[in-house]
DNA sequence: AAAAAAC
């Protein structure tokens, strides 16, 4: 369904090189000659001096020409994550730091996608450091972590778009995501960045009941990039109509649940092993905001057993990871029914005047109860839960994403990856809390959640709504966890404090 | 008595 090819006019001869060594002997002279590219000459007028700097201080280590104090006076200051992120490369391949897109020897139709669709300047952080580990040969496995908001959809879209061969009528990146609105906000800065190149794309998620067809009647899958989700994906590659023979990279978008045994661990390593069987030498890229401890491990541990053994990383502390454009507070409420009252007294109507608001609630049904309540308030809220339709679900992200609805009310089918600019306000109407031990609180998803705010180093306050000594310990814990510091609002009822935590954020 | 994703 989804396909870019009505604006097809690929004249790109792109030559990409799956030969997959595990030798990492390649030095970053080989990059370019592996590949035929007719604007290699524009890209080369790089910065000389510094390129050589930093080859001969770097070789030995073999780590990435990201040198912090260098960093400090370049002119990507104002880069909200700047100097945050430590990177390591294996072996001995040498990357240049991407100052601009053209330092990346894409194609021009891809160029165009970035400067004329998504009307980007120059790379963010994370992206000058991850796109040259991503598309230089020999192309390595990346783990890659990096703050909310800052542009990791952009690194694996644009690796996919340039790891595709346009002529190869085949599927050859797949990108797996946790739920079927991060699949479809992929999809479409896909097809936003990729409509000059012709690439061929579809989405891998469940068909509504309107246009359900079974899946031994459809024809085999020939777009080139496939987004899903995982359900969908193993049925599709069970049911034989997803080949993976030419698959030449694979990404996983919020890596760590997709491999965390509470996740979705089971099928992305079902995924895993029939790309190992099927082709040779697949990139995969991991990409996530928090890669917890234990989940750190295994995820390493997984690529380097199912593919090949070296890989680049990149990490955050996560004393560190907290946005400092975002300022996050805790609200005592005496009981259950003073939140609403918060809510619909305090944020909801200073809310109005700075933006779009997302509440976050542990449960479908205190979803359903809190809208309830808002509705019956006189408030025009939205909610939305796994448990709704899928035209439904579509409906109320649209509305949202055109702005015709201010305030959203979302279980952790949002947590994650949900981008959305004008979100300045998130509420915790509760705590996330670990499944598995429910007096922790779940640190990850914490921090997905605050992410929805302050998306690219805008403004942003978090609202917590804390009511009894197991959420003040929930938060504590979190608190200490991020090394942040979360300033209490004096009275849930004094207008005025809440006014002043709006400017202290920079919203009013 | 959790969210998500699959029949």
């Amino acid at each position: 369904m989804a396909d870019s090819s009505s604006t097809a006019s690929s004249t790109a001869a792109f030559v990409a090189d799956s030969s997959s060594t595990t030798s990492s002997t390649a030095a970053s002279t080989t990059a370019k000659s592996r590949e035929t590219r007719s604007w290699a000459d524009e890209a080369d007028e790089i910065d000389q001096t510094e390129q050589s700097e930093n080859a001969s201080a770097e070789t030995e280590i073999g780590s990435l020409q990201i040198d912090e104090s260098k960093r400090v006076n370049n002119s990507t200051l104002d880069d909200p994550e700047d100097s945050r992120i430590e990177a390591v490369t294996s072996g001995d391949t040498l990357y240049k730091s991407a100052k601009r897109f053209e330092d990346l020897n894409l194609s021009p139709e891809l160029l165009k996608g970035l400067y004329v669709e998504m009307k980007f300047e120059r790379p963010s952080k994370i992206q000058e450091i991850s796109l040259p580990m991503i598309l230089t040969p020999p192309y390595k496995n990346l783990i890659a972590q990096a703050h909310n908001g800052s542009g990791k959809t952009t690194c694996f879209v644009l690796g996919m778009l340039s790891r595709v061969d346009p002529k190869l009528r085949a599927p050859q990146a797949l990108c797996i995501c946790p739920t079927r609105e991060l699949a479809i906000q992929n999809m479409e800065v896909l097809l936003k960045m990729g409509k000059f190149t012709g690439i061929t794309s579809e989405l891998a998620i469940p068909a509504d009941a309107a246009n359900y067809i079974p899946i031994s009647k459809r024809p085999p899958v020939s777009a080139q990039v496939v987004i899903g989700t995982p359900g969908t994906i193993n049925k599709w590659v069970t049911a034989r109509k997803l080949g993976m023979s030419c698959m030449k990279i694979l990404v996983f978008d919020e890596a760590d649940h997709m491999l965390a045994e509470s996740g979705f661990q089971d099928d992305s390593i079902r995924i895993m092993k029939a790309i190992v069987k099927a082709s040779v030498g697949c990139q995969v890229l991991l990409f996530s905001a928090t890669f917890g401890e234990s989940v750190k491990a295994f995820v390493t541990k997984i690529v380097r057993d199912l593919f090949v053994k070296d890989y680049n990383q990149m990490f955050v502390k996560k004393e560190e990871l907290s946005l400092d454009s975002v300022k996050q507070y805790k609200v005592q409420c005496p009981d259950e029914l003073s939140k609403v009252m918060v809510i619909k007294d305090k944020i909801l109507e200073l809310g109005q005047k700075v933006g779009q608001t997302i509440i976050f609630v542990r449960t479908r049904n205190s979803a359903s109860m809190l809208h309830t309540s808002l509705v019956d308030y006189g408030y025009e809220v939205t909610t939305i839960q796994g448990a709704l339709k899928q035209e439904d679900r579509d409906k109320i992200i649209k509305e949202f994403k055109e702005g015709l609805t201010q305030v959203l009310i979302s279980t952790d089918l949002l947590a994650r990856g949900f981008d959305q600019s004008q979100v300045n306000l998130v509420v915790n109407y509760d705590l996330p809390v670990r499944h598995e031990s429910p007096s922790e609180p779940d640190h990850e998803v914490y921090l997905h959640r605050i992410g929805r705010a302050g998306r690219f180093g805008r403004k942003g306050a978090i609202f917590n709504l804390l009511c009894d000594d197991r959420d003040n310990m929930l938060m504590s814990k979190i608190e200490n966890h991020f090394n942040s510091q979360v300033t209490e609002i004096a009275s849930w009822k004094s207008e005025e404090d809440f006014e002043n935590a709006l400017k202290k954020a920079g919203l009013l």
